[in-house]
RNA sequence: CGGGGCGUAGCGCAGCCUGGUAGCGCAUCUGCUUUGGGAGCAGAGGGUCGCUGGUUCAAAUCCAGUCGCCCCGACCA
């Protein structure tokens, strides 16, 4: 491909709107334009990084036994009321109305469309197990579109569906979708981990996330590097360490005056007494009513793991007044001793003796403190935030905590949509059951952007082969000098029949221009054609992370790249 | 939705405070020179200053409203 023959806008500089590096540089690269506020066109070279990623993911959706579909992307208000999410999913669904004045949304994901297609087709164990797939654009109404397509309201999932006829079976195919996915980042070339993971809006029994290795990632999640476990800080296990002053008599509750002190690390050091001994009270509104909850002055709270606990749909910190209001006293002096507010205590302070907690009144805390004598606690939990270094809830190692990208989320569904759509098959006993489903879906531009965010320097993209939009960007410096042109000519051609995809800069630009551009767009493989090295039989080739090119026979140079790009893949 | 910021040429920005001929760099076009890491010189084209209303002899500039965009918090591929 000439790229005087390819719309190819690249940027010298920078659009204000972008951020995080793969939005930058896919703007400048010429890879998307952005249309509104997350929403994007795909600009040829993009869209063809963006086929690559697809067809990965097709070859391994067939390879474990996945159907491809097309399901629409406009659907009817009424399958929504029957899964019941009509009411359930919020602003995020983006509804319209037709001519008629009938009401539709567009597909933000299927399992209403694909669970109504099986339920009428699907009647027997005889016909399962099932897998369907498709590759579609979604649109979510994001509160906060950002990051390029990294995070844009309409974006392009391969979502997949899975019927299966008992749990057992499910677990299968579930297993096996974890297994496939795990060969399509690492096809894409991506370093990636998977995590435990929320359910959230999908629901469903359990669920993993993929995660993209990432500085920029949005997600935090923990890793034990000696067993194995990953999971997203949103639910990773917290193991207890011993309770703070186990081993102590109870002392007698005593109020001090600690002035000026809103903060654990102002108390603690006002007290000459280590965080850890400083119990933080958190007050919180929830659709139930305010609650309290409890953690070591040194941890964090997990918001999720709290509204887990009180199984509502959200808990936020309570503003100021309301915590005067609930507590009577102000910010920063909340405790439960005497508070008529449920008490929530995180699990590492079950057994906590002696310990520092605000008094609800300014300026003052309690000291010697013990949960189930001086306050009554409602429930003991894992409401603590995961951090670097914390053990393992495994084996107790040591924990990373790192930066991720969600590419890829699967979930254990359950019969949660085919019963409330009536998706029901007759078993071996003749018995009639609902469908036991999963669900998995894979952000296929967010991949592509993932993949640049991981692998970048100064000058541009560093794409690895098997999603770069080209192999080899073959340069001729002069395209006004007739022999460059012919060995151009004749190498793109030796190139191809060797299988690989070469691009080439026809352009009558100077040399720099073009290898600004070429280290822009990130093409692994560079072949330039110089005058004087091509009377000597020579061309230069440089893959797009090495220091310096060599030099190689023009002969040759389509044996070499094959050989650079099959190392590199 | 709450908080912060920005809308001036295709892109990046200045001008606004203190109202009076709309500017700079890059890109584009023409010519000459140059020709292996975003060239030099000379010239040219391109703007309803987001939109609406108000104040004023006069508004990019002041005021009000409105729309759009970006960033920080509650969501998710």
């Amino acid at each position: 491909m000439r790229i005087s023959r390819i719309y190819l806008p690249t940027l010298r500089e920078v659009p204000a709107e972008a951020e995080v590096i793969s939005h930058k540089l896919m703007l400048r690269a010429g890879m998307i334009r952005k249309v509104a506020s997350g929403i994007y066109t795909w600009l040829p070279l993009g869209l063809r990084v963006l086929r690559k990623v697809e067809r990965i993911v097709r070859e391994e959706m067939n390879a474990a036994g996945a159907q491809e579909v097309h399901l629409p992307m406009v659907q009817p208000a009424e399958l929504w009321e029957e899964s019941g999410r009509w009411e359930k999913y919020g602003p995020e669904l983006l509804r319209l109305k037709d001519r008629r004045d009938r009401e539709f949304c567009l597909g933000p994901t299927h399992e209403e469309v694909i669970t109504d297609l099986v339920k009428g087709e699907i009647k027997s164990y005889r016909d399962l197990p099932l897998c369907l797939y498709q590759i579609q654009m979604k649109f979510r109404d994001e509160i906060r579109p950002r990051f390029g397509v990294m995070r844009a309201r309409e974006f392009e999932m391969k979502d997949a569906y899975s019927f299966d006829a008992d749990d057992p079976s499910a677990e299968r195919t579930y297993h096996d979708m974890y297994e496939a996915y795990k060969r399509i980042f690492k096809r894409c070339g991506l370093n990636f981990q998977p995590v435990e993971a929320q359910t959230g809006q999908i629901g469903g029994a359990f669920s993993h996330e993929f995660m993209v290795i990432a500085d920029t990632g949005e997600d935090t999640i923990a890793v034990c590097d000696k067993c194995g476990y990953a999971a997203n800080v949103e639910l990773a296990e917290s193991r207890p360490e011993d309770p703070v002053g186990g081993d102590e008599d109870d002392k007698a509750l005593e109020k001090v005056h600690t002035p000026g002190t809103h903060t654990v690390e102002q108390v603690s050091s006002f007290l000459k007494i280590s965080p850890k001994r400083v119990a933080k009270t958190l007050i919180f509104d929830t659709p139930n009513g305010p609650k309290a909850a409890m953690v070591r002055g040194d941890r964090e709270l997990n918001e999720e793991k709290l509204t887990a606990c009180l199984d509502v749909a959200w808990a936020h910190l309570a503003e100021p007044m309301r915590i005067e209001q609930y507590t009577g006293g102000p910010m920063g002096f909340s405790g439960p001793v005497g508070i008529n507010l449920p008490v929530y205590l995180d699990s590492e302070l079950d057994g906590a003796r002696n310990l520092v907690v605000g008094a609800n009144e300014g300026d003052h805390h309690y000291i010697n403190a013990t949960p189930g004598v001086d306050f009554q606690v409602k429930q003991v939990a894992d409401l603590r935030l995961v951090g670097e270094g914390d053990p393992c809830p495994r084996c107790a190692t040591a924990m990373r905590v790192t930066k991720g990208i969600e590419v890829g989320h699967i979930f254990k569904l359950g019969t949660q949509y085919s019963e409330a759509m009536g998706a029901l098959f007759l078993d071996k006993e003749g018995k009639e059951k609902p469908l036991v489903m999963g669900c998995y879906g894979i952000g296929t531009g967010r991949t592509a952007a993932a993949a640049i965010e991981q692998n970048n320097d100064e000058n541009g993209i560093v794409w690895k082969p098997q999603i770069a939009p080209f192999h080899v960007y073959l340069m001729p410096i002069n395209v006004n000098d007739e022999d460059s042109m012919a060995a151009a000519d004749k190498l793109e051609k030796e190139l191809e029949e060797k299988g690989l995809e070469v691009l080439m800069d026809d352009r009558d630009e100077r040399a720099g221009v073009k290898f600004k551009d070429a280290d822009l767009l990130g093409i692994p493989l560079r072949i330039v054609i110089g005058s004087k090295n091509l009377k000597q039989g020579k061309v230069e080739i440089k893959g797009r992370t090495e220091e310096k090119p060599r030099l190689a026979d023009l002969e040759k140079a389509a044996a070499l790249a094959r050989e650079f790009i099959d190392a590199s893949t």
